[in-house]
DNA sequence: CGGGACGGTTGATCTCGATCAATGCGGGTC
DNA sequence: GACCCGCATTGATCGAGATCAACCGTCCCG
């Protein structure tokens, strides 16, 4: 199995798979010309569900939710946003999900106007764009497949191994991936949420991971995955189909 | 509360929102000289989960299901496909799901290099195909609410709800909805495996919607609501995100 | 230093949906 | 008609995860 991180180019703040060649002088230059940078506190309220927003952002540091909650305070997590994800949708005026700074978050924004505008003269940017909704789009259908059948042992396994994925620094890719160390940008509640299971459950089912020597647990936000293999067999999956995000 | 069923135009088998004055004369014959018609039998698998496709097509007629199986059987629907929707991804060639006809089901194929040349000679394609995939996400993003949250009770109504809205052919868009009339285009078993449930939870659940008056059960795949807004509470949604497919 | 707020863990019990099992029902073939 | 087969419904029971509740460790603040 290979980790596959997703590569991103510091110098463009718009996501892509592909290497820097990509980004030519002039789009950077367009893309300079409009951007702009804003950092917000844990905790903060990056956008609201229905909340008109006039700009479009890209996310440079930090981590966000993006979430709804019913009328009965049920809430679930749709995604968890992370540096190169982006906030709000190109083209459209507004969010149908609740979007909360897990940790302080710096964006990198773009008035929405003046986005839209670069997007129709530079049509390379559209098609780009495209590329990161159809990830987005599998990563959002994959999780479906964990919401929908898997046990709350299999639920955090999956998300363990999803987030060792989108977070791995790990060098030799191609290699048997050894222990992979994370740092947890959620709390248990916000876990919870994302898995659509309770506090208490994910704090149980972590627990018996632990004791079952697929995890070990250094700290509160600190998970340690010995064997990345042996972890990724507990989601029940059989990885050809590679829960992501 | 308004119905907003997705209009599309009858003679360009790619689905947008806008009305026909989008599609010009030059790209319509382009896309005929691209297209061809293809019709399969109900059961028939029409994309195999990492399979090759060397092609992309929109559901002209029919209905499919996209789905995952883990290894020991458990199965996911991650998304029902209607017509107008589309089959494969643009630009990329493979389907992570498998995707299968419920009933029989007439597409529209374009061979994947020709439509991919097509879309960087005419931008304008690709920001609509922008805006029907973000349609997709905030749906499959709608339905993680429905599969992390909701009861069975709430997920069957969401269900119907959602499957009212796409079928909706209703005139009085703007007043409030009267009885709606559905025909299922999926088993008891295909719907549960899109709702997360057992088949027994379904036809239970199915059973109690009836005898408390929210829904009529004509025949085994025919529903009628006679009081739209009463099922729509039954979500535990408030309305305002709109749970859409 | 005491107190309390907060996040996390653990225990006891309950409940909703899964599971196992039987029955119904319509449509097909021989 | 007799039979069967696939799908749906209904009943009985079980169990995973929710719920209710207690407790613990850490941090902050007086």
């Amino acid at each position: 199995m290979k980790l596959d991180p997703i590569s991103s180019c510091a110098a463009c703040p718009i996501r892509h798979r592909a290497v820097c060649a990509e980004c030519d002088a002039r789009e950077l230059a367009l893309l300079a010309e409009i951007k702009s940078y804003r950092t917000f506190p844990a905790g903060a309220p990056l956008a609201a569900a229905g909340e008109s927003l006039d700009h479009f952002s890209s996310i440079v540091a930090g981590c966000a939710t993006m979430s709804r909650t019913l009328e009965d305070g049920r809430r679930q997590t749709v995604g968890l946003l992370m540096p190169s994800d982006y906030i709000g949708r190109p083209g459209r005026a507004t969010s149908p999900f609740d979007v909360e700074a897990l940790s302080e978050v710096t964006v990198c924004r773009f008035e929405r106007r003046a986005f839209e505008k670069l997007v129709r003269e530079l049509p390379h940017i559209a098609s780009r764009l495209l590329t990161m909704t159809l990830d987005e789009l599998d990563a959002a259908r994959d999780w479906a497949v964990v919401l929908g059948r898997m046990t709350a042992r299999e639920k955090i396994a999956a998300f363990l191994v999803s987030l060792a994925r989108r977070q791995a620094v790990i060098e030799e890719r191609d290699g048997p991936v050894g222990a992979v160390a994370l740092h947890l940008p959620l709390s248990r509640e916000a876990m919870a949420d994302h898995l659509g299971l309770t506090i208490e459950t994910t704090s149980r089912q972590i627990t018996a991971l632990r004791k079952d020597g697929l995890i070990e647990v250094p700290g509160k936000r600190e998970i340690v995955i010995p064997d990345f293999e042996a972890l990724a067999l507990e989601t029940g999956d059989d990885g050809d189909g590679g829960v992501i995000a």
